[in-house]
DNA sequence: GAGTTTTCTGGACAGTTGTCAAGATCGACG
DNA sequence: CGTCGATCTTGACAACTGTCCAGAAAACTC
């Protein structure tokens, strides 16, 4: 029997089929990371699995349930990414220099993860079926700057002057335009990014004090 | 004699080539618009011209070149659309309101180009040949923000506390959730948008005077 | 109006794609 | 050992892709 069905069974202790789905969407993930959605071909996948072709079908419906699994999988993990840093920091600095050394390491060394992101939700407006997991994951990830950025503020005994939808599309331009110079010049990027990220954090709290 | 270079030749009056290019543009860039990058087909594209499918090749040396073409020649167009707004403006608020006005109204009426750029900018971390092309896009986009901003903060008499390639992302940032946002829900999505940039403008001035 | 060049058409080609299904292989259980 | 179900492989299918080309059609020249 196929597994077809994406369960929230994050509870349950995974079986032998939701074991396969994860090392085949590890897999994926792989070739996602390098070709993006469109010229990753389901044999292409499978060629860098240890399976063949046909068995990606047996735990996945579809090619669009196999990449929305790989995107919730790992871009869940991704918004994790920072709750140690906000657990840690004790002053407004510390927490930002967390904050931005943790983003410079992801940008680099999660660059296929987010250069797969950038494209999956670029295609949503195209493709209903990846609609509502963009929104899902969209939405991890504003919370994710949300802890960051209230606790910063916190921290400064200020207030933050935007709230969480306008923070999240702030930091993530930032982002996303750290991810495409990547492509040419990883270290740039990233000096750029955390450069950018710092000049603009104090921005965001109100000039109270 | 096929025409497959792609020449700087803004000064050149179009001849009758030029003419034909920009007409297939045109009819492609209605399929790209409504299908994307990746889903557009050649034949797709010239069926919904009044051309066959062989034509494209004798005007583009390929799909890339087709594409380049397009996102070239309506995002220059796109990059100056904000400047009767900065020429007309006399005081900050005069200026802010022009350009939510204005973003607000591309981002409902343009909304095929809109996300074909952010198509096509998510590719080019996959596709080097697209790469030049949107540096060259981006930097176009970058200079039309800055050209409001610096505007806006002299008419403010304050200073901007951000560079151009920050200020854009961020702007940047705002509009692509925008874009994205607008796949479900255009009004809103307009409203929101107009909203939050209307609360970032203020932030990336100096807190002078 | 004949001849020549530009422009366009429609079909063919080779390659790739997602999907599916018939059968091989495996492992557990009685 | 034999049976049965789960798991996997292999090959096939039909549809679609970008590209190219031989020849029709049109435009232009003399």
């Amino acid at each position: 029997m196929a597994v077809t069905a994406l369960e929230d069974g994050a509870t349950v202790p995974p079986g032998k089929a939701d074991r396969r789905r994860l090392e085949l969407a590890e897999s994926a993930f792989k070739t996602l990371g390098e070709m993006g959605y469109a010229r990753s071909s389901l044999r292409e996948i499978a060629q860098n699995s240890e399976f063949s072709h046909g068995v990606v079908h047996y735990y996945f419906s579809d090619k669009t349930d196999l990449i929305t699994f790989c995107v919730r999988h790992y871009k869940t993990a991704c918004s994790r990414r920072y709750d140690a840093v906000v657990d840690a920091a004790t002053t407004p600095a510390e927490l930002a220099d967390g904050f931005l050394a943790t983003m410079g390491t992801t940008l680099v060394e999660d660059a296929g993860l987010h250069r797969l992101w950038y494209d999956v939700r670029a295609q949503s407006v195209f493709e209903p079926a990846l609609r509502e997991d963009v929104v899902h994951v969209d939405g991890l990830l504003e919370q994710m700057t949300w802890r960051v950025l209230s606790r910063y503020a916190e921290l400064a005994g200020r207030a933050l002057a935007v709230d969480a939808p306008t923070a999240y599309a702030l930091v993530d331009g930032l982002f996303e335009q750290a991810v495409i110079a990547s492509a040419s010049d990883p270290t740039a990027a990233r000096a750029n990014l955390t450069a950018r990220v710092a000049t603009t954090l104090p921005l965001l709290l109100t000039p109270g004090r």
